[in-house]
DNA sequence: AATGATACTCGGC
DNA sequence: TTACGGCCGAGTATCATT
């Protein structure tokens, strides 16, 4: 049996406990782009916010309208923090269970013949150890598990048995589906898909030529209720990136090559931390219309850090600006193709 | 044509 | 009506090599 661990509105809620006269408050999480006051998007709100329509992603001046005046709080982002609450509940979820996948900041899979009764303890644990509310859905595939749980939010656990799953999965609507964004959902819809089960009646070979080999087979698996029975290994980190607004709009090569300067020194600070050198390196464009364009290039000899914007990072700006005439707002940094470096600090 | 590496976009959280 | 972040991995497209 597998099991998925969902942290409610994780951020939110650690927030609330570090400021306990949040009680009772809406409490938005916002990332502020620094650009104007109130620039910015929502990351997360907790639940009294949700209530007022305040949803992730939405730019911080609408939730500031949705929100009750007086009863609300909008707190800046505190990743990091959130990342050592993350890693306290890793520990527990590793003390208790066998294979463990950690899926994201405040999300968990794991596999154990004991599913049922150790997610009874570990909610438990986690409420009492960290003072925190999690829901757990528990099931016979990956996907059931992560379904349950999304069903039984907030503060719950739901564990469901294979005719439960596949009932559950067949009856869903595929915008519902972990994996299916707007972008599937629409295409389905289109082609009358409204249901999970909906999709077994479409030939696999034109699900394929719509969605690609690999999502297409995807799709029609789910409509014939085949579901994925394994957890994949847990990976490595493969990737670093920062992306930061610049504070106008702008095509100025100077003005783009200092913000991603400073990117870079915090990308660079965390390659060096982790002892790791890179071969690939991507530049990040989000025009004034908010589309994302990437330039990139690879090294033969891995790098490890170098103080300065190189040559070749002018020339990925320079060939994006020559064929592309919109205004910049943000740009971002992006190292890849990482190779351990043991304890050497320097390398070419 | 097959394979692997690199470049780039998409979308979830 | 519009407004609007910062990540990351998955997947596809394209290129180089054989």
């Amino acid at each position: 049996m597998f099991l998925h661990l969902d942290m409610d509105y994780f951020f939110a809620q650690i927030e609330e406990k570090r400021h306990p006269e949040a009680e009772g408050l809406v409490v938005v999480i916002c990332v502020f782009s620094g650009r104007t006051k109130d620039s910015g998007a929502v990351s997360t709100v907790n639940y009294e916010g949700r209530e007022y329509g305040i949803k992730s992603g939405m730019p911080i001046i609408n939730a500031k309208r949705l929100a009750p005046v007086g009863k609300s709080l909008f707190l800046p982002i505190d990743k990091e923090y959130y990342g050592a609450i993350s890693a306290q509940i890793n520990f527990l979820i590793r003390q208790e269970c066998k294979k463990v996948v950690q899926s994201s900041i405040d999300e968990w899979n794991a596999e154990d013949d004991l599913a049922p009764k150790k997610a009874e303890v570990l909610k438990n644990k986690i409420k009492k150890e960290l003072d925190l509310n999690c829901t757990i859905g528990v099931a016979p595939s990956v996907l059931g598990a992560k379904m349950a749980a999304a069903l039984a939010k907030p503060d719950g656990l739901k564990t469901i048995d294979a005719s439960e799953e596949r009932k559950m999965i067949d009856e869903s609507i595929v915008e519902k589906v972990p994996g299916i964004g707007p972008k599937t959902n629409q295409a389905l819809q289109s082609l009358g898909v409204k249901q999970v089960k909906d999709l077994a009646k479409i030939d696999p070979i034109k699900l394929i030529e719509i969605f690609g080999r690999k999502s297409g087979t995807h799709l029609h698996n789910l409509g014939i209720g085949e579901y994925e029975r394994e957890l994949g290994p847990e990976k490595e980190q493969e990737e670093v990136s920062r992306i930061g607004t610049l504070s106008h709009e702008t095509r100025d090569p100077q003005l783009i090559l200092s913000k991603i300067d400073e990117l870079e020194k915090e990308a660079k600070d965390w390659l060096m931390e982790m002892k790791k050198s890179y071969k690939s390196l991507s530049i990040i464009f989000i025009t004034q219309d908010l589309k994302t364009h990437t330039k990139s290039m690879s090294f033969h000899n891995p790098k490890m850090w170098s103080q300065d914007i190189t040559n070749e990072e002018k020339e990925l700006v320079a060939a994006f600006l020559k064929e592309n005439p919109a205004n910049l707002r943000r740009v971002g940094i992006r190292f890849g193709g990482f190779l351990d470096r043991g304890g050497q600090t320097t390398l070419f």
